[in-house]
RNA sequence: GCGCCUGUAGCUCAGUGGAUAGAGCACCGGCCUCCGGAGCCGGGUGCGCAGGUUCGAUUCCUGCCAGGCGCACCA
């Protein structure tokens, strides 16, 4: 399943342990007991090679060797026949340079095309089960930007672990108890009232937003003023219960209309009603991990290296969110994901340690938690800072962004910067149909293709078959270039995943689109030398597999025309 | 005050213990009798400051400066 690249990584791996092995046997080198991590990269400058190695550089220590004399040494013993490599030289300080005959990367080109939607998956997962937690809005109201951050970050972050070989869970924690809920209730409830002419104010932490008597006006046509002499209780609890799913109906819909879908959406109550939250409490009491304070019962994260001890259970006898999200990461590990991803907000951070204290007292390997922390959202509109408050209902929804700049768009730039560099969306740029948009310019190249080959069908043509096409006609600097590009696929998609980083494909993504272009410039596809044409149709066709398996990692859409 | 994140080109951001630090935008100048010009080609005095570790630091460590976010019996 490997790509051509780390085939030929390995090989060469292989081939200077060999060397190595073989002059300390011989005498030529002193003999060491281990090699040390040295590392196969592609150097930034061509004229280093197409590979180059470190393993001379770190090697003087031991030997008591100059490192270029090591990297002779090493050289002369290489065995590399079989291997496409031109020459191998010693280079600057040390370094081990490879060059490669020209056109070795075009073997890729028929596994591309072969493999079509599969190109690019890749093993890294073998098989461990991970979870994704991500968005967890309260179920009070609409999806902000920070939200939507989550969303296409988490959303691509999964669908990139699932292409290297992980077995992938997405959820959603809905935060359907607990004080925020109170409230919720107490807002609704006042809603009610002041729909039904009674005088009723809203608490002043509960939620403002107008959005809210909506939502009451909808209660009121299926129960009418039924619930206005009910217990408080009884009245609030239906209100509660009908505005969360309301509510909870939209952030799906936004969500599914943002290309994102949950395999769970894991409820808060369900915890509580369970018994999960008390359990896990008397779990962390039996292990000695609470004690009681002024009323309230602490958990001792201090004992596990946080900063303070935290509260599990109020004074009045209530749990605090912390307590139910231990129950939840307790829950998580229970159902036996190998890692757990969450993606939070840059303000949920003071809550990572002692979250892994919880678990590492529970006795789960902390380190089987990933916390994800999203630097915060700012908006662009004309230069100017969009300013955004919640208390004033003045923010811009998912809902509303997807409206205003597209789906594609709104991923793409949520994904091309790194979940902790702070994010300055700028609207116009986004919605903007031209050359200043790196999505359609990435979209744009794979329209281009298509439109290749709806012309050669128009032409009466078919395309090649890959084994039967001598793709060693692919001379030019570009059609190599692109080639080269296309095979690091698997590797980037390898990566990404290892880092937790998405934003590394857009940024890959765009590159090669951009070496298309060039070489759909320099070199025409379609012209009366058959052979060369059946040539760079399969290198366009491997163009247009890499795109698109690309862009479906980041939830954007490949269009055929544009 | 303490903790986390960030500081790289005019702007928005990538990047790496290595050999000459990149991209997009903006700006300037070129390119179609030809498969989509939403394209291509060319144009670059920049790693916040100061120490340290290293053969080698923009990358790792320490201090400082600047911005963001935290430091509730909220979530």
């Amino acid at each position: 399943m490997a790509g051509i690249v780390e085939q030929m990584r390995e090989r060469l791996a292989g081939a200077l342990r060999d060397a190595v092995h073989e002059a300390g046997q011989k005498g030529a080198l002193p003999a060491v007991q281990e090699l040390p991590d040295f590392i196969i990269e592609v150097p930034r400058e061509k004229e280093h090679g197409d590979f180059a190695t470190n393993l001379a550089l770190l090697l003087p220590r031991a030997m008591r060797l100059p490192p270029r004399k090591i990297g002779e040494i090493i050289v002369s013993r290489l065995k590399l026949t079989g291997l496409p490599v031109a020459r191998v030289e010693v280079a600057g300080p040390g370094f081990i340079n490879f060059y490669l005959q020209p056109a070795w990367v075009l073997a890729e080109l028929p596994h591309i095309v072969r493999e079509d939607e599969n190109y690019g998956k890749v093993n890294v997962g073998k098989g461990a089960r991970v979870q994704v937690e991500f968005v967890s809005a309260n179920p009070t109201g609409l999806l902000h930007m920070g939200n939507a951050r989550g969303a296409a970050l988490g959303d691509s972050l999964a669908a990139i672990l699932d292409f290297a070989g992980y077995r992938v869970t997405r959820e959603f924690y809905i935060n359907d108890a607990g004080h925020q809920i109170e409230l919720f209730g107490l807002s609704l409830e006042a809603r009610y009232f002041q729909l039904l002419g009674l005088p009723a104010e809203i608490p002043r932490e509960g939620y403002h937003g107008e959005d809210l008597i909506e939502t009451v006006k909808g209660f009121y046509a299926l129960h009418g003023d039924k619930y206005l002499r009910a217990a408080a209780e009884e009245r609030r609890e239906a209100l509660v219960r009908y505005a969360l799913q309301e509510k909870l109906a939209a952030i799906k819909k936004a969500l599914e209309d943002f290309g994102v879908h949950y395999d769970v959406w894991f409820s808060e109550a369900s915890l509580h009603a369970s018994g999960a939250v008390q359990e896990v409490i008397e779990r962390l009491q039996e292990k000695g991990c609470l004690y009681e304070h002024e009323g309230a019962l602490w958990f001792k994260a201090r004992e596990f290296g946080v900063e303070k001890d935290e509260v599990l259970v109020r004074s009045n006898g209530l749990p605090t969110y912390f307590a139910a999200d231990v129950a939840y990461h307790r829950n998580k590990f229970q159902r036996g994901f190998d890692l757990v991803i969450n993606i939070w907000g840059a303000d949920h951070h003071g809550h990572v340690p002692r979250m892994k204290g919880a678990l590492a007292a529970l006795g789960y390997n902390p380190d089987a938690l990933h916390v994800i922390i999203m630097q915060l959202v700012r908006l662009f509109r004309g230069g100017e800072i969009v300013k955004m408050s919640k208390r004033s209902g003045q923010f811009v929804t998912l809902e509303e962004l997807v409206e205003e700049v597209g789906k594609d768009a709104a991923r793409y730039f949520f994904v091309m910067r790194s979940a902790d560099s702070h994010l300055d969306f700028d609207l116009d740029l986004a919605r903007s149909q031209s050359n200043e948009n790196p999505v359609y310019y990435i979209q744009y190249a794979h329209a281009r293709i298509c439109s290749i080959f709806r012309q050669l069908q128009d032409m009466g043509g078919a395309g090649p078959d890959a084994s039967r096409v001598d793709l060693f006609l692919l001379q030019e600097e570009a059609e190599l270039a692109l080639a080269r590009k296309l095979a690091d696929f698997p590797e980037e998609v390898a990566l990404a995943a290892r880092e937790c980083a998405p934003h590394r494909l857009p940024r890959y993504l765009h590159e090669t689109a951009g070496l298309f272009h060039s070489f759909y410039n320099s070199c025409r596809v379609i012209s009366d030398d058959a052979a060369l044409t059946a040539a760079r149709l399969i290198l366009a066709d491997a163009t247009r597999v890499v795109l698109k398996n690309g862009l479906r990692l980041l939830g954007v859409g490949a269009p055929e025309r544009m």
